[in-house]
DNA sequence: ACCGTCATGTAATCGGTTACATGATTCT
DNA sequence: AGAATCATGTAACCGATTACATGACGGT
């Protein structure tokens, strides 16, 4: 058995549905947003066509809500969770990449000192969110995400400590004010 | 103007063409191999269709070999380069992503001590090979993929040092000792 | 001459992204 | 009541991965 093919996004979704079931597309993408959308982002809608998928394949079992919206409940089935527990238990993982666009540019010849101004912002600021989470104050974590937290906190350290070694050295702080949307290529 | 869409693929495929130039999908694929690949990889059959994508657009001109194989050669037009310098000199990227399947398991509640069994021995393995490349020993680089290289020895080594942490270790509760492997203590 | 590996591509599939669309809530 | 934002989804497109296929070259 085990013919199904499992995405990535596959198991994200497993994996969260179990975390709050019976759950709407809608709620996972909540549940995403504070957890694990820190260091893997979906779009919404794959969250709903993921469903789906998972649903035809017979690891979601779906139902609907009798009134008002009447929006679509998933929660596990037997065959969801025994794939979902086949894929935790087994240590192996396809080996991962940085795929990080700002050292590729870096790579390719720009400017070190313009894109470590540019970084650097970022990275301090997930940092400190991290460590804000992992703090004491935080709310209380499973081991899981907790453990996933401190290899987020150890990787910002890297990145920080990186790009600050790359930045122009000049006097103070003209490292503040680096905020602009990265996207719009639109035509006016 | 500027009204092509140009994906990550194809400034490296940009990039590497101007390395190279004039080049083969297959130069740029051994080229991509000995540089690139350690942090985006990308497989060959994109190389192929991303220069038909840049030559239809007017990036790349391609021309075929007259004799023998009669494979085609591309070299970067003037637009290719132009939009190449364009990228290169806004130090504005997207937001990058750790995207770490190993780190999504351990999430969602694999094993830390197995996950990070696996694991261990490819970062190790990585940062060794990226400490010869950087060594006096090594062949000389440019500014761009040296610094690369240095980013890719600090990431490496907070992998190997975060991974190392979960180890199962022969005493028995080592998870405690996971915060702050770097030596730096959190800040109150 | 044969076999294996390198070299060089084409084509189909599929997952992911983008664009669009509309019904609920909340706010003023 | 109207505006704004949240909630919920559908559909098209496109880039990326996978599968397949064949020609050249080197060794034995």
């Amino acid at each position: 058995m085990s013919t199904v093919r499992l995405s990535t996004t596959s198991l994200i979704v497993l994996g969260l549905v179990e975390q709050c079931e019976p759950a709407t597309p809608y709620d996972l993408k909540r549940l995403a947003q504070l957890s694990v959308v820190n260091f893997w982002t979906l779009p919404h809608t794959q969250l709903y066509t993921e469903c789906d998928r998972l649903a035809e394949v017979g690891y979601l079992h779906e139902r609907r809500e009798e009134h008002g919206r009447r929006r679509r409940l998933f929660a596990l089935t037997d065959a969801g969770r025994e794939a979902l527990d086949r894929w935790r238990q087994d240590p192996r993982v396809e080996p991962g990449e940085v795929r990080d666009a700002s050292l590729l540019k870096l790579f390719l010849g720009g400017d070190p000192g313009a894109i470590a101004a540019e970084q650097l912002p970022g990275h301090h600021r997930s940092l400190e969110v991290y460590q804000a989470l992992a703090g004491d104050d935080g709310p209380p974590m499973a081991d899981g995400p907790r453990l996933a937290l401190q290899a987020g906190i150890a990787l910002e350290r890297a990145y920080v400590s990186f790009w600050s070694s790359l930045l122009p050295a000049a006097g103070a702080s003209a490292v503040r004010e680096v905020a602009a949307p990265i996207g719009d290529a639109r035509p006016a």
